[in-house]
DNA sequence: TGCAACCTTAGAGTATAGTCTATACTTGTA
DNA sequence: TACAAGTATAGACTATACTCTAAGGTTGCA
């Protein structure tokens, strides 16, 4: 599929997409009998990419961070020991944020309720 | 306090604390007596402040959010109802984190096992 | 009084992550 | 074949959150 399809299929903009795409988080394919034009075409792998992306940013990953999981995860250039490595640093860093998240809920929650009891 | 005890006391920049300052974060206050200078002091709360912007950032929120947060905290310029929407709305962002990272946890140990398994 | 060590303000520069515009070429359909 | 719709590339622009520099004033101690 062209861009426009894989921007409708995903919510995310062709804009973005370029953008990402020349950030190495995902690649196209050029045809290759096709010299007339340089268009690049997008598998279904790449749908699946940009959701993690999605979903790696809204839980605060950098494309960094998303770079190396997309290398471990679809990408075949690590051994198995560097794919874990990665893959264990990310469950690592994701236990961290939520132990911060519970304990900010913990500190709005006593908050919450001394602004009840204090009327203030 | 001055500028530099707080740097050194929350072991935040005195820019970035300046930067904190302008983007109405938080206030030091002139000495009303003195007026040869424009040195701002800080007291001890202010500290509470900048250590609340570091947890907050860390979790994910923005300047933005955290403005809100510390309005609803240390100010008293919000209503009673006001200060516990502006929290309640902080709690809901924070389950909706914890729900996404715990997500992310599982994708990622399923595919960890998927690698083990494969041996890819 | 000299001067190091502060303080302030304004503004430039950086990194991340887009977002948009302009220009130009290509493709598909009437 | 004209032309609307799609595609590519380069580069400018934006927002957020700093980070740093320059220039200038103040304070405290020898």
């Amino acid at each position: 599929m062209l861009i426009n399809e894989l921007a409708k299929r995903t919510g995310i903009s062709a804009h973005t997409i370029r953008f990402y795409e020349k950030s190495g988080l995902i690649k196209g394919k050029l045809k290759p009998d096709v010299k007339s034009n340089r268009y690049l075409h997008y598998d279904e792998n790449v749908i699946e990419k940009l959701e993690l992306i999605r979903d790696a940013k809204s839980i605060g990953f950098t494309l960094q961070e998303i770079y190396q999981l997309i290398e471990a995860w679809y990408e075949n250039r690590l051994s198995l020991p560097q794919k874990l490595g990665v893959l264990d640093e990310k469950l690592v860093l994701i236990d961290e944020k939520i132990r911060q998240l519970r304990e900010m809920k913990r500190m709005i929650s006593r908050f919450k309720k001394d602004v009840i009891r204090n009327n203030c």
